[in-house]
DNA sequence: CGCGTCCAAACAACGCGAGG
DNA sequence: CCTCGCGTTGTTTGGACGCG
């Protein structure tokens, strides 16, 4: 990895004025004018270029879909298409590349901080998308395993649900991503109290992810913690909520028998059992950290993925809420004394735009008639 | 009664900001 | 590196409820 970085970082110091250039309007870049920092930065696309450059050849032609064709759909400023009258998204392509170049900026930013200052600022928060969140959340994961093996015992049971969603239309036409995600969602809901339903009286947690497949087209595996033996067929109830109340999954896409879509293993009845724990953790832990520092290193079909949470604003991981306090990192003690710094509050202190608390977005209009 | 949705409270995540 | 706060959005959860 120091390799990587290194190359990097080499990369960077060629251009040293726009480096620069940068730390000055980090704001401005997700602010009011973001409209213009596509034409504007083109200077500082130069790696994305190379990797689209090379993609874009192959690219699918999802990746020139609208992010979404539906109306009332919030989404980041970045993917706002300016060039049109109406609120309309930009491109899944053109998504990717304004997720590109907001990880670069803020690699950038990070930087610059460090060599101008000198007193060691350091950088912001790392954003969800760095490796450093990615070995947070498989420790989490780690976490979880531990914790519920160590909690169920030789009771514990594990399965593996795959929820899909056809990401084509009926003429066969890619589908806008964000329709397809939102569609694929749409029976969590029904899947989740169908889940709870079928497992009633018996204790259990679950974690779910969203994972890419190799179009870019997220699908859906849930780890189910069951303490005690469970049958397949109870855990085919979900399934069949997910196939009946999503309009884009498909029964030939949730095969019953497939050890793919409904898969249970007995974790704690051997001695050497940790292996489907591993096997899962292995399995998750495949689309966290495997391909490196930089998150612009990854397969294309990766960032694209990426772009899509990071447009919509979506969370990949979703635990419940038992699973989530396995996964909490060591809880901070409330009687430690430490030397309370105590920042200059006192009601003086107000941030710069009090107005928008985070992220700046948009909601889609005049695509197409609603219903 | 099975199934799905709607709702509200509570919690967590996320992106921003600041300090030592 | 560590520690905070703040504001918005996303998700879980369980009760309630409508429907066939």
């Amino acid at each position: 990895m120091g390799d990587r970085t290194g190359a990097e970082r080499a990369a960077v110091s060629t251009h040293p004025v726009e480096v620069v250039t940068v730390t000055t309007e980090p704001t401005t870049l997700v602010g009011a004018h973001a409209p213009d920092w596509g034409a504007s930065r083109l200077s500082k696309t130069n790696r994305a270029d190379e990797q689209n450059g090379r993609e874009t050849a192959s690219a699918p032609p999802s990746r020139f879909r609208p992010l979404t064709e539906r109306n009332g759909v919030t989404l980041r400023q970045e993917v706002r298409d300016w060039h049109d009258l109406d609120d309309a998204p930009i491109s899944w392509k053109g998504a990717t590349d304004a997720w590109g170049s907001y990880i670069r900026d803020k690699e950038d930013v990070e930087t610059v901080f460090e060599d101008v200052s000198g007193n060691r600022a350091s950088g912001s928060k790392p954003h969800r998308f760095d490796p450093e969140y990615a070995d947070k959340q498989y420790a989490k994961l780690k976490d979880l395993e531990r914790g519920i093996s160590e909690e169920y015992g030789k009771r514990l049971h594990t399965a593996m649900l795959t929820f899909t969603a056809s990401s084509t239309d009926d003429d066969g036409r890619p589908l806008p991503p964000v329709d397809h995600l939102d569609g694929l969602l749409s029976s969590w809901e029904a899947v989740r109290r169908a889940l709870d339903r079928a497992l009633d009286g018996r204790r259990y947690e679950r974690l779910a992810i969203l994972e890419p497949h190799q179009s870019g087209y997220f699908h859906i595996h849930m780890a189910v913690f069951v303490d005690g033996p469970v049958r397949t067929s109870t855990l085919a109830e979900p399934i069949e909520a997910h196939v009946r109340n999503c309009d884009l999954a498909e029964w030939d896409a949730h095969d019953l028998d497939d050890d793919s879509t409904v898969s249970v293993r007995h974790a704690g009845g051997d001695r050497t059992d940790d292996d489907s724990l591993d096997e899962l953790a292995i399995y998750l832990a495949e689309y966290l950290g495997t391909y490196g520092d930089d998150p612009l290193d990854q397969p294309e079909h990766v960032q694209a993925a990426n772009a899509l949470l990071w447009a919509t604003g979506r969370q990949r991981w979703r635990p419940s809420n038992g699973a989530q306090s396995y996964m909490a990192t060591e809880a901070r003690e409330p009687g430690t004394d430490w030397s309370v710094v105590g920042i200059e509050v006192d009601g003086e202190f107000r941030p710069a735009d009090p107005e928008n608390g985070g992220v700046d977005r948009f909601t889609t209009a005049g695509l197409d008639p609603p219903d």
